[in-house]
DNA sequence: TATTGTTATACTCTATAACTATA
DNA sequence: TATAGTTATAGAGTATAACAATA
């Protein structure tokens, strides 16, 4: 059982903390699209992901107030980038699906977030990139506990 | 060397910078100065690992236009967190540096934040902490480069 | 003439509160 | 009565443009 309030544990945390604080912030800059929020982004992201979902879900899985998510999927569905389409189930919930357009500007953003990323990558040793690989879904899972 | 243009180095860079982002969106959530931004804190980050600055340095540092960061320091003089002093070599210029308050902010507000991401780590098991423990200092390292 | 910093103003993103429609 | 989503509105944070002071 980690105690991580103090000892190694307490270290690895810290580092973690930090680092993702960096990062996040030097990523934010690596847009693509400069018309797409970051959050408008991640919830591209999501969908490419999980497939479908309704902007309850999506407004939990963001972290962000189900108002603020009406307008982001607003802006997203202006741009064709997403599809609404009623629930088949409940007539108060509505679907959000990411269309064909948005997988492919998908494509292209991680094209070229990945040069970004390489850049950095390239200072790293083989077996700091596999422990790195091996960290990223449980960093997924981290960020949606 | 790994391609991160396919396969499942991709998937990782992918899987990282998403977890990244969302993670850091719940971190800075924690804050211990709610009144404080993510900006301000960086500033003072920043000053507290680099030492003094003038605005215009700040600004190129946090990527933030020059108003903004006029902006930004006069909040934290407002707050007691900066000392602003003439520049020695040219009047136009100001030197910005934070205070032991400000200090002893950082501290705290770090301390408050490795909490939370520890009650969000205890949740994983045993080997999932291990594979993040071992990439915390491949993450500084990359936040660094 | 160029540079540092400021003021004035507008835009983007997100939140809260109040509302509508459906369960 | 509770839930999903929207509308209206406010606030925070940042940007651009125009300006002042100094180099």
């Amino acid at each position: 059982m980690p105690d991580f309030s103090q000892g190694d544990d307490a270290a690895a945390v810290n580092a973690l903390r930090s680092a993702v604080m960096r990062l996040s912030r030097r990523l934010k800059h690596q847009r693509v699209d400069e018309s797409l929020s970051p959050t408008e982004m991640s919830v591209l992201g999501t969908l490419s992901r999980c497939g479908s979902a309704t902007p309850g879900e999506l407004a939990r899985k963001e972290h962000v107030q189900p108002p603020s998510m009406t307008r982001i999927v607003a802006l997203l569905e202006a741009k064709g980038l997403v599809r609404l389409d009623p629930h088949p189930d409940d007539r108060r919930q509505k679907v959000v699906t990411q269309t064909e357009q948005a997988e492919a500007m998908l494509e292209e953003s991680r094209r070229k977030r990945n040069a970004f990323l390489a850049s950095l990558v390239a200072e790293l040793d083989e077996d700091e990139w596999a422990a790195l690989r091996a960290a990223a879904p449980v960093l997924e899972k981290l960020a949606h506990i």
